[in-house]
DNA sequence: CATGAATGAGAGTTCATTCAT
DNA sequence: TATGAATGAACTCTCATTCAT
């Protein structure tokens, strides 16, 4: 009994969920409107409240479902790949992924967090985290041993890049072919980060 | 006198380009208020509907300024580069203080559009491509003749790896220490975009 | 219980139309505040956004209420009535309580209108007809069979001096004697109405 | 010198009152804004406040203006009226092209006087006395002698004819031919001003 | 648990009026 | 006298949140 209750509490929320993410997605955070979610997921206006104690909360809340989801395939995926092409294309793939469902979301968080509560604000920068930590875990184990630059800086390089060329394709209106995207970011990205170079730089100034 | 009167013209609408600034940078589009902005700059609320139309086309004036500067300061700095590592100096040079200033206009920019008017939305994307560019059309000059990656996508890798890099740095309040950032993102991205490679992928599989 | 509710909503709706009834009348339209309706009817601002759509629908909405009031009553007092005389009696008593009570409201109507979207403009234009309808429908009746002037036209004669004197009465705040107002008005209009003249005018230039 | 200016200062003052005669007819008192007025005289809005005190003093200026060249006019034409027939056309053609003219100016101003100031409440309340008159003074001459009905009251549904059978046409966009609303007015009302009945009321009931 | 009518603070915007030039 | 940039009070309307049912 308890625990059909909280399966049947668990869809609620999930419902909750998937209908918040359509209304943000489609309008951005600011302007989405309570009315709007609780329509799109066929509950009252109040029934929300049930569940998630505010607007910025659902959103947080939204934020880091997904971000759990998306840190749980990816972990898999990463697991066993040694080569930094590979993990590339993994990279590319599942980020690639991420982003076009949750683009606005990602764009979202840091602004609205602006105005958000102390709280929530922690929990935002935890889904930061969260979403850079597999690239650097995986990076820590496919760049050269002596690689001179952090493993987290890289791993900014990277989703950047991902997350950057993703952005302008969804602009354009583009359709995102994320084959290749990642073959073009692999190509780029490839040579400087395999080979361990000798930096010029350092005897050269 | 006409002079005159056109200068003072210009000195408040950049007083208020500079209130607004402060503004949406410290509290994103949708919390800034009106209110604040007049007050920040000095003026009357009733004011600002003098020499912009609405909160949103504020928003967006405010955008191009800030986008014309960096499109002609950094179009002056690369006028004469022709290696990648100095074009990428200068642009993570560039690109990174811009970015440090315009943080989350440029941000805000993708999200707040979403409920704009067509012709501001218009002038939001044409924001976008000034934006991109430089970083293009220095692309077109230093990459290798040959190299098989449409400088539009490059282009798009080495911004996002960019705004990326700046962006955790100020997202975890560090200080943001361009000429290291500049190094490291140098030493990633540089081998990808001075050699051309066998594509291995094309032929291999 | 859905009739029940439908009964509360009604309810509200028509305490709401009265408070705006009450502030229109006594401010005319653009003058009154929908703070000052709110807080007549006892509801929040918001609440009245429940029931009408804007400003402009909720007096347009009043104005149509209290035109259907008025058809409904005077059609069913015009109903039996054959003569000319009886005729005046009526639509003077009738016509004049309705305009000693929604005096500005009607006046309003004109001017108010002239900034209201289309669909409104139509509904204001269509509360005119309705007003007009029962005055042409008795005169069709009433006046002689070969009388030579088109009834709408002896109806804004007769609506007029009614609207009129109603008006100066009310203007100079002197009580308004629907009875000896009746008993002028008809002598007045009652020799024109019964009888066919010989049209001297016709013949004589 | 000091002629050439007053003369300078009534050119002035009547092409504002003139602009705001267009503006306030086009529009309606509260949605005419002071911008336009002052565009529309060619002068700019400060100006408007030299000669008059404020809008609604503006708006009173006007009012009394046009009433008082339609009093003279119409004071002139019924001079040596002795009829009630010549009358009845003289009123019709002059009111009628008067309430053409100033249809909304007049309709206005019961409604705006609400929140004015009672001076000038008075100055309208002088005007609506002034409008009334002419019809007064010559229906107080043509009437039979023994008309038992007050001249106020048979000038209240003579003029409320008129205005009300023109606004019709106005209103209903179509084009005003004064001649023949003369001369259906005159039917209508002619018997019953010109002959003195039995009063059959009063001796039957 | 669920509802949705009610709330009211707060938003962007307008415009009559002023006053330094 | 004439200007028009500046003002700021006042407006309509929105929407996250509450709570009686």
């Amino acid at each position: 009994m308890n625990l059909k209750n909280d399966d049947v509490v668990q869809d609620k929320r999930t419902e909750i969920l998937e209908a918040a993410e359509l209304i943000f997605t489609s309008r951005g955070y600011a302007a989405a409107r309570m009315d709007d979610i609780a329509e799109a997921a066929g509950v009252a206006k109040g029934t929300l409240y049930l569940y998630f104690s505010s607007k910025q909360e659902l959103f947080v809340s939204l934020l880091e479902a997904r971000t759990e989801e998306y840190v749980r395939t990816v972990d898999g995926w990463l697991a066993d790949i040694q080569s930094a092409d590979e993990c590339m294309h993994v990279l590319v793939t599942l980020r690639g992924q991420f982003f076009v469902r949750n683009q606005r979301l990602a764009e979202s968080a840091s602004h609205s967090m602006l105005g958000f509560p102390k709280e929530l604000q922690l929990r935002v920068w935890n889904i930061r985290r969260e979403l850079e930590r597999p690239t650097i875990d995986v990076l820590n184990r496919v760049l050269p041993k002596d690689y001179p630059v952090d493993p987290a800086q890289v791993a900014a390089v990277v989703n950047g890049a991902i997350d950057y060329t993703v952005g302008t394709y969804l602009l354009d209106d583009q359709p995102v072919i994320l084959a290749d995207i990642a073959r073009n970011i692999e190509y780029i990205l490839g040579p400087g980060l395999t080979q361990v170079q000798q930096e010029k730089r350092q005897t050269g100034s």
